[in-house]
DNA sequence: CGGCATCCGGGAAGATACTG
DNA sequence: CAGTATCTTCCCGGATGCCG
C-alpha cells in the first residue's frame, strides 16, 4: 500500500535532451549509467534480479531497480512472473528491446580499436557470447560445422556455426564437439588474446573436454580490428 | 589563484565500468552525458566552441569543456588552431572518432521506432544530415542524380545523390538543383512528417528555390521504420 | 533470499557570473 | 568569443532495513 508514491515515471522532470535527433532520443532511452549493460545481460534471454546484480560488477541494487523500472516504462524491458511452482520474477527484453543488438555490435567494434582498451578485466558470459556474434568472421569458417559448449559460473552456453552463420544461446546444454569450462575472461584470452589453450589448461584457468582440434580452430574465428595508432 | 587544484585529469578515479566487454569500454569512452551529441556535431567537420554550444541546446559551458577535454584525452577529438589570420581554435574528430558514425546510424534507426519519440523538438543541421545518411533508401533513388542545398541558421549544407549513394557535407555552397532555407525541424517535417512543402512555404517555415519537382522527389527518399505497437 | 524502499556522502551536471 | 569559477541540484554508489 503505497501512499504518497512519488511517481517519477509520470514526472516530466527526467533529464531529457529535448532533441528530435534519433541519437538524442536513444540517449534519453538508454543513455543513463548501466542501462545498456543491463540490456546486454538480457540479450541472451530472461534473467532474475540477482543474476543481473551478480553479472554487473559494481551496480548497486537501487540503481538496478531504477534502470529496470525505467527500461520497462520505455517499453524496452518486460517483467514476467514464471508460472508456479517456481513463481520467480524475471526480466526480459521486449521484441523492440531485442532489436537493439546492432547497438552492441557497433559499439563493441568501434571500442575494440581503442588504445585504452584493457582486455584483462572482468567479462560476463553474455558479453562473451555477444562478442562472438560481433567479431565472427564468416570467411574464416567456410564449410565449417561446429558446436561449442561453454560452462561459466554454473551456466551453460552453446555456440553453433553452420554455413557461415553463428548463433549463441544460453542454457540448452546441447551436444557439442567440445566444451570449455572456466571464467569468461579465460576463454577470451584464448579467442582474443591468442593465448594457447594448452597454456590456459596448464594453469587451471580452463578445462577442455571433447574435440581439441575443433576448439583450436574455434579460437581463430574472431579476428580483432587493429588498434588505432598500431 | 587556485591552490589545491584537484587534477581530475590525471586522477584515475574516473568512474569506469572495469569491464572488458567492448560495449562497456565504449561507454567508458563516450557514455558520459552529452559526449555522443558533441561528437555528432563534429561528424560533418570541425566546429568552434561557440558553434557547439549553440547547436547543443541545454549544454553548459563547463560541461562542454569537460567533454572536449575528455574526448581529446581518449583520442576521439583533436583541437586544432587554424592558421593566421583567422587563428581561431576548432575541434575536430580524429580518424578513429570519425569511424563512430555507425553508432549514430544504429542508435537513430533503433530509436526511430520508439513510441516516445517526439519529432517536433529542436533539430540541429548536423542531426538532419546524419539522419539523411541513416534513413536514405537507395532503392527509392534508382537512376536518380540530385543535388540539394540547405540553408540553416546562416550555414550551407549540400546533399548529393549519385547512383544510389548519398553524401552530405557542410559548407561548400555547391550548385544544387534546389535549395531549402529554414529551420532544420521544418525540413524534417517535410521529409519525415509528410508535411507538404507548399504548406511549409505558406506559413513561412521554409523557402524553396530551384527545381520544385526535385525537391518533392527528395522528401520521399527517407522512409521511417514503423513505430513499435503501430 | 529476492525485490525494493530509505538514508547518506561524494561527485557529476546545470546555471550563472566572471575574466582575458 | 572562449572558456573559468562558483554555487546549487541531482544522480550515482553503498549501506541498511523491511517484507513476502
Amino acid at each position: 500500500m503505497k501512499l504518497e508514491k512519488i511517481t517519477q515515471t509520470e514526472n516530466p522532470s527526467r533529464r531529457s535532451y529535448d532533441d528530435a535527433c534519433g541519437t538524442a532520443h536513444a540517449l534519453d532511452l538508454v543513455g543513463e549509467r548501466w542501462a545498456l549493460l543491463v540490456m546486454r545481460e538480457l540479450m541472451l534471454g530472461p534473467r532474475r534480479f540477482g543474476d543481473l546484480r551478480a553479472e554487473l560488477p559494481g551496480i548497486s541494487a537501487n540503481v538496478l531497480t531504477q534502470r529496470l523500472e525505467g527500461l520497462e516504462a520505455m517499453g524496452i524491458v518486460k517483467r514476467r512472473k514464471l508460472p508456479p511452482p517456481s513463481g520467480v520474477q524475471v526480466y526480459e527484453l521486449t521484441p523492440w528491446g531485442l532489436e537493439s543488438e546492432p547497438i552492441f555490435q557497433v559499439l563493441g567494434r568501434w571500442a575494440a580499436r581503442s588504445p585504452h582498451h584493457d582486455p584483462t578485466l572482468a567479462f560476463s558470459a553474455a558479453s562473451m557470447c555477444l562478442s562472438f556474434r560481433t567479431m565472427f568472421d564468416a570467411s574464416r569458417a567456410k564449410g565449417l560445422a561446429l558446436d561449442a559448449g561453454f560452462h561459466v559460473r554454473g551456466e551453460d552456453y552453446h555456440v553453433s556455426i553452420r554455413e557461415g552463420v553463428l548463433t549463441a544461446v544460453r542454457d540448452p546444454a546441447e551436444p557439442a564437439d567440445f566444451v570449455l569450462a572456466g571464467e569468461a575472461r579465460a576463454i577470451a584470452a584464448a579467442v582474443y588474446g591468442g593465448v594457447p589453450l594448452a597454456a590456459l589448461e596448464a594453469n587451471g584457468a580452463l578445462a577442455l573436454k571433447g574435440d581439441r582440434t575443433m576448439a583450436e580452430r574455434f579460437v581463430t574465428l574472431f579476428p580483432l580490428p587493429p588498434q588505432v595508432g598500431a
